[in-house]
RNA sequence: GGGCCGUUAGCUCAGUCGGUAGAGCAGUUCGCUUUUAACGAAUUGGUCCUGCGUUCGAGUCGCAGACGGCCCA
């Protein structure tokens, strides 16, 4: 790229302002030091009159990037944009030592600067610091988006994220939220005595989830590792190891398409509890949500694109088999039927139907009819044994487990199980995995007979979650784009 | 992978039927000591995404490609 840095006249024009600079002495300085933030001082002068603000004779430093200007003659206004906000400066040529009004007439928008003052309330009451000494801190070289507008373009936004920042306001203040939102779950997690942990992200097998991994090589070892999908047979090894309550927030790894939905690495939250069942886990989520919600947004009702999300109300529950037979508005006992799976699955034309199980077609048929609908807050219960090899048969009906699904908005947000901790059920489920990715199957897991091991020793039972974080922050901050949530979405180079 | 849409000045966008490339902001110059998207006057700035084609002539029409957005798989 640097190669192709065009050098058109904005820019020249103000490398001729850097030279300058540098003529004079360091253009880069790093000994200015401010006392207050933006908001900070707007907070603390709230509701003082103009008369009492000037008998406080408070003199500041702040500092921060020039966004607007109002240049007159011998006195301007520019306003300053720091981490917390905006602060409007006053530089009068009467109260700056000789000269340097004109070495500020010079300034840019863009440029960061440090101002020092007492502050002043202007005759339309805006909060003002009245400039005594001012420093050029770190000159721009390029111009900024413009100024009402702000960077519009998308592609833009996500490739050159610090210009989003600068100049849209409220694409700074999602990142705000997805910060507090991490925050918010991760003490939630503490106050409940879950220990945090960080687990590989570098598996030489490929389990814990059905998905294409991403393959790299460690040269040293001289062999093949796979980027994880998951990390749940780790954290099941730390449950075996006795931290009876653990959880992991990291990034995953899939090799898929991109989509609204879906980029390439993304934020999980996994966590396990001992002595819990998949219906513990429910309860938990709700409670979860409605917590982290209240904590960011004060609410733990939501509306978004005309949906209301209610979290302080228990979340509906329904079975699988339940949902496909309401949408197809038959007996759920009907589709116990491989014809009649196989006849509806074509109608809906779901491919290769010949190599899957009853189990699976009945799930295809849920992703295509069912999961779309489920707006409010739904857990999906019931799923076949055959998508779920990690999770525990369910009592009353061993062609299912004990796991949900939870839906907002359309969105899988959350899935969870009561664990699989049999050790010889987990070796068979393996090998019908591998036999599966045998016959084809890019997302089956290999055989983890280090896992096997492990669950040799008693993994206590247990039941865990795994919580997509990126959509969660989608759901509560209205963004429509997994692109917009994240600072650097994938994108091919240019 | 398929469909639709987009790509024009640093940014935000116009550009009619194919006939010399436009505006606002930013920049430059001048004026202006309480402005706030400051204001007034003048003014600079273009690989019209790339390539090929049609045409006397292409930002505009055709084909191919790149990148992006949305929808679908």
């Amino acid at each position: 790229m640097t190669e192709n840095l065009s050098e058109n006249d904005l820019i020249k024009q103000r490398r001729s302002k850097l030279e300058e600079l540098r003529n004079r002495g360091n253009a880069y300085p790093n000994s200015f030091r401010r006392d207050f933030l933006s908001q900070d001082l707007k907070d603390q002068c709230e509701g003082l009159s103009k008369e009492d603000l000037e008998a406080k004779e408070m003199t500041v430093s702040v500092a921060g990037r020039i966004m607007l200007q109002r240049i007159m003659g011998k006195a301007s206004f520019i306003t300053l944009q720091d981490m917390k906000g905006q602060i409007q400066a006053y530089v009068r040529s009467n109260d700056l030592p000789e000269g340097q009004y004109d070495d500020f007439k010079t300034w840019d928008l863009g440029d960061i600067v440090g101002i020092k003052g007492k502050l002043f309330l202007t005759k339309t009451g805006e909060l003002t610091v009245n400039a005594e000494s001012i420093e050029m801190l770190t000159k721009s070289l390029r111009p900024l988006p413009e100024k009402h507008s702000g960077l519009v373009d998308t592609e833009q936004r996500y490739r050159k994220r610090y210009l989003d920042l600068i100049t849209n306001p409220e694409s700074l203040e999602v990142f705000k939220k997805r910060s507090q939102i991490i925050t918010a779950i991760r003490e939630y997690f503490i106050d409940n005595e879950y220990q945090e942990v960080e687990t590989p992200m570098m598996h030489s097998i490929l389990g814990g989830a059905a998905a294409k991994p991403f393959a790299t090589h460690h040269n040293a070892l001289d062999m093949d590792l796979y980027l994880r999908i998951a990390p749940e047979l780790y954290l099941k090894r730390l449950m075996v190891g006795g931290i009876e309550k653990v959880f992991e927030i990291n990034r995953n790894f899939r090799n898929e398409g991109l989509s609204t939905k879906h980029n390439p690495e993304f934020t999980m939250l996994e966590y396990y509890t001992a002595y819990a069942d998949y219906n513990d886990q429910m309860s938990f989520i709700e409670d979860l949500l409605k917590v982290v919600s209240e904590k960011v947004l004060g609410t733990s009702k939501i509306e978004q694109d005309g949906t209301s999300y209610d979290f302080s109300k228990s979340f509906e529950r329904i079975s699988l088999k339940d949902s496909v037979a309401q949408k197809l508005s038959a007996e759920p006992t009907s589709l116990d039927n491989r014809d009649f799976l196989l006849e509806t699955a074509k109608k809906y034309k779901i491919e290769d139907l010949d190599d899957l199980s009853d189990g699976k077609i009945l799930f295809e048929l849920f992703e295509e009819l069912v999961e779309e609908e489920l707006m409010h807050p739904t857990f999906v219960t019931g799923y076949p044994k055959d998508v779920s090899p990690l999770s525990r048969s369910s009592d009353d009906d061993p062609s299912v487990v004990d796991r949900f699904e939870l839906f907002i908005g359309g969105k899988e947000i959350a899935n969870g199980f009561s664990e699989l901790n049999d050790p010889d059920d987990q070796a068979d489920r393996f090998r019908e995995q591998v036999e599966q990715k045998s016959k084809g199957d890019e997302e089956a897991m290999e055989f983890d007979s280090d896992y096997v091991e492990a669950l040799e020793y008693g993994l206590p039972p247990c039941a865990g979650v795994g919580i997509g974080i990126d959509r969660l922050v989608m759901l509560l901050t209205g963004a429509k784009s997994i692109r917009d949530v994240l600072l650097f979405p994938q994108m091919k180079p240019k």
